[in-house]
RNA sequence: GGUCUCGUAGCUCAGCUGGAUAGAGCACCGGAUUCCUAAUCCGGGGGUCAUGGGUUCGAAUCCCGUCGAGAUCACCA
């Protein structure tokens, strides 16, 4: 139960029917919402001003009807006309009552919505070369790709998580020589690692097992065979290896897409360009070297350009390079069209910071293969700066120069980590700091939310104390007399309540999962808040000895507040203990 | 030089996709603990929303310019 989208529906029905020569465009522009300051009301819109101008009325005459039609509503307690044409309602308590019954009833379910219809949805996140182990800025964009899953999920959508591999540069190559390299150590040779190659302590295990598997039988063959088969090996082991790290944070995808299939004759890169050919969205010219910056190496020359101006982007791109292969956009065109015919109509894309520059031709493609019919979002995370007591911070273990995500997890916890990054808007620099994020004070914002949630475990612990025979079971919760809820502290924490619906589906249009950390922190304080009255108050105690009625009833709010913080944790990723050690 | 982000309290950040007197935490000051977990709460001071224009009933939010921070800039991935 959402009242903002019941009100919502009922004030664009009542104005439909007051002024039906407003149109259903207009209407659809009408805001329900709580206004910004409590003293105003329960809820707001801005509905007369929004359609006294085009229907060249005065504003609190338009005002005035509606009020009118509101005034003798049960629901409503009061209507009234404010400010420059603002309607402010005060909804009637039994209304708030009814929305706590239906956190009973609906329990997880509360916040589910079908505002995606069942509509397939691609989340391509991570995507990180499979060189290495994750490090940590790879953490912010799989952390925040795998909670907007999540929460698109939650919000009716059919969501695929997609990891797309990058296992067809010449980076692989590089990859593998640094394995062989590996292997010849495992056989006892000294060896020394290039400039240029990977020099991480993760491939001497995969050099390892090539030796285990082939013995010395790989030494003496030609590069040609060795190279393929050693390749093979280190992807996989490279993959499991990042798995493990992804896992490390429960982050899961259902698709690994290989950007090797892609390749080779008869395979989807041939026929995505033959279908861009035959729809002329690919020229034979010449491109000028970008101004202000003319890279050392220009070398000017016509190539296959891919006519990406028409869709958006600032220059055309080209897909093939001067050694005949395919460029990576060449590729990533392909695997967009292979995303679109496998059904996906929305696509989102999180990428880090330093792939900003990619953002126009990947929505170009997707609009070029789709013939508009697909939608990109691409979110970008910006940078995370390692910090421990205010100072930059470096730690390194198995990958080099690179604090990896293994490290930061095993340093704070999978918990604080997910919920600190998304404790912050995703397109926001952000520092990281160790020190404050263990921490497990109120400075700590997973801390505090988990105490929340622990400390409503421990209300219900007393209650069987104080009044062992009261029956607190799940039936006798939803059975509860909650109108005996009537104080303004008590109620106040059900319009809080009341707004998870809002705050789920608003941050699934925007794709903006941080706002599901923000809303279940602010519902922790009004949580404590509440907690705390009830020092100064006796009255308002949840646990009340000689009254188990009333009991019941506020037991029923408490495990309502539990149950959305559950909700909220859930979408998060983060884990909602029932008692803090 | 182009493009993309960002600029809000001393610090770290929200601001519900244009609404009413711009909010929270930290820090600072002052309170609350024989009492459901003080891992908490209550109160106070603190602002030219970088800046200058524009759009309109109304702008921190949208558009343009300027300043500043970061990222990126054919043939890497």
């Amino acid at each position: 139960m959402d009242v903002f989208a019941i009100f919502s529906a009922r004030i664009a029905q009542a104005m439909q029917s007051l002024f039906p020569e407003a149109g259903a465009d207009l209407l659809a522009r009408i805001v329900v919402e709580p206004p910004r300051d409590p003293a105003h009301g329960d809820l707001s819109t801005n509905a007369a001003m929004l359609v006294a101008k085009p229907l060249g009325k005065n504003p609190r005459e338009i005002a005035g009807a509606l009020v009118e039609h509101f005034r003798n509503d049960p629901d409503v307690t009061s209507v009234e006309i404010a400010g420059p044409g603002f309607i402010n309602f005060r909804l009637a308590n039994p209304l708030w009552h009814q929305v706590l019954r239906s956190i009973g009833e609906q329990g997880a379910a509360f916040g589910r919505s079908s505002l995606g219809g069942g509509e397939a949805v691609n989340i391509e996140y991570v995507s990180a070369n499979p060189t290495g182990p994750m490090h940590v800025g790879h953490t912010r964009g799989a952390v925040f790709g795998d909670t907007l899953a999540e929460l698109m999920s939650y919000s009716g959508y059919e969501v695929t998580r997609e990891y797309y591999i990058n296992d067809a540069g010449s980076q692989i190559d590089t990859l593998a020589r640094s394995t062989f390299l590996r292997y010849r150590e495992a056989l006892g040779e000294t060896i020394e690692i290039p400039p240029g190659f990977y020099p991480g302590d993760y491939l001497i295990p995969v050099g390892q097992a090539l030796k285990d598997e082939f013995g010395d039988s790989l030494l003496g063959k030609p590069d040609e065979e060795v190279t393929p088969l050693v390749k093979e090996r280190v992807l996989a082991a490279m993959l499991e290896l990042i798995k493990a790290d992804l896992a490390k944070l429960n982050i899961h995808h259902d698709v690994f897409f290989s950007e090797r299939t892609l390749h080779g004759q008869g395979g989807d890169i041939e026929s995505t360009l033959a279908w861009l050919r035959d729809k002329g969205m690919i020229y034979e010219g010449r491109l000028e070297p970008p101004k202000g910056k003319t890279p050392d190496e220009w070398e000017d020359r016509e190539q296959t350009l891919f006519r990406a101006t028409d869709f958006g982007d600032d220059v055309d791109r080209p897909l093939v390079k001067s050694d005949g292969s395919y460029t990576y956009f060449a590729a990533d065109i392909a695997y967009h069209r292979n995303k679109y015919l496998r059904g996906f109509k929305h696509m989102i894309n999180v990428l880090g910071a330093d792939h900003s520059g990619y953002v126009k031709r990947l929505q170009a493609a997707t609009k070029a293969v789709s013939l508009n019919e697909a939608d990109m979002d691409v979110r970008i995370c910006q940078l995370v700066r390692l910090l421990k007591n205010g100072e930059p911070f470096k730690m390194s273990k198995r990958s080099g120069d690179l604090v990896t995500l293994a490290d930061v997890v095993e340093e704070v916890g999978a918990d604080a980590t997910r919920f600190m990054l998304m404790y912050r808007r995703n397109d926001a620099a952000m520092d990281f700091d160790f020190a404050l994020v263990k921490e497990q004070t109120k400075d700590n914002p997973v801390f505090y939310v988990q105490y929340a949630h622990a400390r409503a475990y421990s209300i219900f612990k007393t209650a069987a104390r104080d009044l062992p025979e009261l029956d607190v079971s799940p039936e006798a919760l939803r059975a509860a007399d909650v109108s005996l809820l009537q104080s303004a502290a008590e109620l106040d924490l059900v319009r809080v309540l009341a707004a998870w619906p809002r705050t789920v589906t608003a941050a699934a249009i925007a794709h903006e999962p941080h706002r599901i950390a923000f809303y279940v922190h602010e519902l922790s304080a009004a949580f404590h808040g509440f907690w705390a009255k009830g020092k100064d108050d006796p009255s308002l105690r949840f646990v009340n000895a000689e009254d188990p009625k009333l009991t019941l009833a506020r037991l029923a709010l408490v495990d309502a507040v539990r149950q959305v913080i559950v909700n909220g944790l859930g979408i998060l990723g983060v884990s909602a203990p029932e008692e803090l050690s």
